[in-house]
DNA sequence: CGCTATGTTGATCCATATCAATAAGTGTGG
DNA sequence: CCACACTTATTGATATGGATCAACATAGCG
């Protein structure tokens, strides 16, 4: 039979799992095209869905006593709160989407049912959990071993690193949600990407041009053990 | 038949795979007592075992030019380094024992041989990885979101509510390190304290009083999506 | 007892936040 | 096509949280 969703059977979360698993999963599921700036899921809130990104972006963020931070971004063909899902424990994070963005809602009763009878599932929801605990551990790293200037040296090479080390880029994102995901405010970003001229980054707008890898490489230190192998966006 | 290592089996990661399984994962485990201050894994290492603390407590801690942080302690009968197991990669954290420790080495192959063929393993693995994830989330949000002052207020109130919300309690370790885990100076930590004193803070060596629990927690603002069940210790 | 660890206090410095003003886009409607 | 508003980025001035360096105190411990 013709599966619905053909698009998400081919994330390594659902790529392994039986047809019936996969029917069950997706039986109530449905896709929904949000316009931007829209609140998809607020910290606090129940797990009703899992969600899947296939076009667009999704920010999660965070708030805490009227602050705000950004977490990371979700980029097509990604899950997002899967842990909150399968605890069946209120969301950590708020997602927003960033543009025009197209996402499947998978219940998360559905979820949980197949994570109990699926070993299949269950094997590749632990690839999925193992990656994102990497991260965040990688984060914490990040933010509690360096300072701004070491983090945005560090995210510019991941960066060009993502691009096969094209020594032009362009930022994916908004500069003051760069700061925030970064940990600093947008002034000092500025003042920081001005701060690394003399290791040869020169930035046009959301152009970056990297003219010295080995002195900013140098200076930044990146690390495997702290480096995600993607950066927040 | 007498399986080995029956306290571990009562383990939530262990209590529900076959027989069978237990067995394959203990047939090559063995039990080591460490004397303080022994490194048992180095950030960078290949996950030759994965660890369980059966008596004693383990930091672990992770270092970035020449700098280092702790990031958490492990007390007994838990596991650590389980996502490094999982999915065979670098160990992100060093951990040694902070005092004379008891701890299971369980070979990372057999872990992922019976992940591999035990549902009820994969299952237990997913809640322990979900546990984790979300509590390296709540990490983050406390670093990003929070000053020092706060944090340490939001840690004093969390050790309170752990002890049944008794105001008098001792703090589980060297205030250095508990400095370190919430991510500020030794120097910082003591100036903290006292600035605590206003929100009926006292602090006598070890000993810490809480006699004014409405007046810090408005000032900490403690939040279940950020304040773990569990402190650092 | 000293000796060494650990914690505290004080003085100072620095990174980063905050507040304020300006500039540079970007889109809208006349 | 331009004027205008509105958002986003930059720059400057200043404030402050927290680090650093140094001295001293205290507490375990051999």
């Amino acid at each position: 039979m013709t599966e619905k969703f053909p698009e998400i059977r081919n994330l390594a979360l659902f790529h392994d799992i039986s047809t019936q698993s996969f029917e069950t999963l997706t039986r109530a599921a449905y896709v929904q095209t949000y316009p931007p700036s829209t609140e998809l899921i607020t910290e606090g809130d129940a797990p009703d869905f899992l969600y899947v990104v296939q076009a667009g972006a999704v920010e999660l963020f965070a708030n805490w006593a009227h602050r705000e931070t950004s977490m990371w971004t979700v980029w097509p063909q990604s899950t997002f709160i899967l842990a909150a899902t399968v605890k069946n424990r209120p969301y950590l994070m708020s997602g927003r989407t960033l543009c025009k963005s197209r996402v499947v809602l998978l219940p998360s009763a559905d979820v949980r049912n197949v994570f109990e009878t699926d070993g299949a599932f269950a094997k590749a929801i632990v690839t999925e959990l193992a990656n994102g605990y990497r991260g965040a551990i990688k984060n914490s790293k990040n933010l509690k071993l360096r300072s701004s200037l070491e983090r945005l040296a560090n995210y510019l090479l991941t960066c060009y690193r993502q691009c096969d080390k094209a020594p032009r880029f362009l930022l994916e994102a908004q500069k003051s949600r760069l700061a925030s995901n970064l940990g600093m405010t947008p002034e000092n970003l500025s003042r920081a990407l001005n701060g690394l001229k003399k290791y040869g980054v020169a930035v046009d707008g959301q152009s970056v041009e990297l003219t010295d890898i080995k002195a900013l490489t140098d200076f930044a230190q990146p690390s495997l053990l702290i480096d995600d192998d993607t950066p927040f966006f």
